[in-house]
DNA sequence: TCAATCATATTGTCTAACAATCTGTCAATA
DNA sequence: TATTGACAGATTGTTAGACAATATGATTGA
């Protein structure tokens, strides 16, 4: 029934709008983590009424970019260590299981596509902004998702990734691991290239890990842990 | 006026309750999907305001168990055999993950506790009552869980087991099925006590897998695609 | 210094209202 | 007959205002 022309009607209704609207205030760091968030403030921000608000903090709170403290209100989630140990754990599976779906399910362009993509990154120097690094990488993890057909997959790795781009400070400082970065998914890709899902998804595993080991060194460097 | 889910507003934040008494009536079955969740009808049944209501369809709806169609209102999550295919794929993932979580995590009581789980799981006959031998699964899970050390990976799974459960009815009339499931996890069990995380995980995804293949042709027999 | 107390700000919840949109009905028309 | 259009009722989308419950910070008293 959705043909190519199908309006997107969640444009329409002012909450959905909203709660982009704050989901991106929060992943552009405009809201950092363990900011509280005044009620009245933010309807002035929003221009909207308190009650829609509530709505969209409720959203934003099952998806774990917010955190309810009751009586005293929300508050943006701010990551501890063992949290972002937890988060990356996952991560790895998911992202893993993407990368084995996609092996098995990605049409031929779009495994062009995926290979283009990489081309891109690879030809990147650590200099470049890193706003464009960002992106690319940006682009491969959609491209990777949408082969992978999986929307539960792809809705449940965005929430994920976005919780966990508020750790983007402290992996981006780091990096000067960029050729190691690349290596990783390099070793992804060429198992996609080879049809090999399993190692696929076992490289893709490897590298989950190792940035996550990037940021357990970066917290204990800045001695970040809050009690 | 007041229905058995209406609610005593003690302890905890009424929102919060709200949700829970509203997912349990959709986990339960009294809500089936497809159902409309008429505002003014879900107010009377629980006894809350029409702003606390939306409130907790927002969080419903980001867990995925409500759906929102704007301007026409939320209904219950109806799952098609495409969805369940798809919740069936990320469930490996994560429930593999939790397997090998708990091989290396867990304590010796929470190792312990697991296998008697398993015992009494192993004890029951087919013909006894199907309660018992959900709730056993249950506690088998979360006790899992609990061993995996992981809050992400236990919310995550919740979530999606959440969706999952709607699809009981389908699983539960191919209960013949249940000494295979038994053998199934027999395996993971054993790995388990191993210390083999690998298989414990491996052996875990083709639990999945297989029930996983019940319910799509449990689809096919019973004709359920929708539309 | 510490503890009790109070004033204020903020959240939790409810009611009422109106605009926008959907749905079904029924007559008019081709 | 089948399609169109218009209309009425129901439901959602959104706002505003109110009050009670709770937290926070300052003040006072010992």
């Amino acid at each position: 029934m959705t043909s190519k022309y199908a309006l997107d009607r969640e444009d329409l209704t002012l909450n959905a709008r909203l709660v982009r609207g704050l989901r991106e205030a929060i992943l552009s760091g405009d809201l950092k983590g363990g900011a509280r968030l005044v009620e009245r403030e933010m309807t002035e921000m929003f221009g909207v009424s308190r009650g829609l608000l509530r709505e969209a903090i409720q959203t934003l709170a099952s998806e774990g970019l917010i955190t309810l403290v009751p009586h005293k209100g929300p508050v943006v989630t701010l990551l501890g260590r063992e949290e972002a140990a937890q988060l990356y754990r996952v991560r790895g599976a998911l992202e893993g299981l993407a990368c084995s779906e996609f092996t098995q399910r990605a049409s031929d362009e779009q495994r062009q596509e995926l290979f283009d993509i990489f081309a891109r990154l690879e030809a990147m120097v650590v200099k470049e902004e890193p706003n464009a690094l960002v992106e690319a990488k940006n682009d491969f993890y959609r491209c990777l998702l949408n082969g992978a057909a999986n929307e539960v997959l792809e809705l449940m790795f965005t929430q994920l990734n976005n919780r966990i781009v508020q750790l983007r400070r402290l992996t981006l400082s780091a990096s000067g691991r960029f050729p190691d970065t690349l290596k990783e998914i390099g070793r992804v890709v060429n198992a996609i290239r080879a049809g090999d899902g399993r190692r696929a998804r076992d490289m893709a595993e490897a590298h989950v890990a190792a940035a996550a080991e990037v940021v357990q060194r970066r917290f204990s460097e800045l001695d970040l842990d809050k009690e």
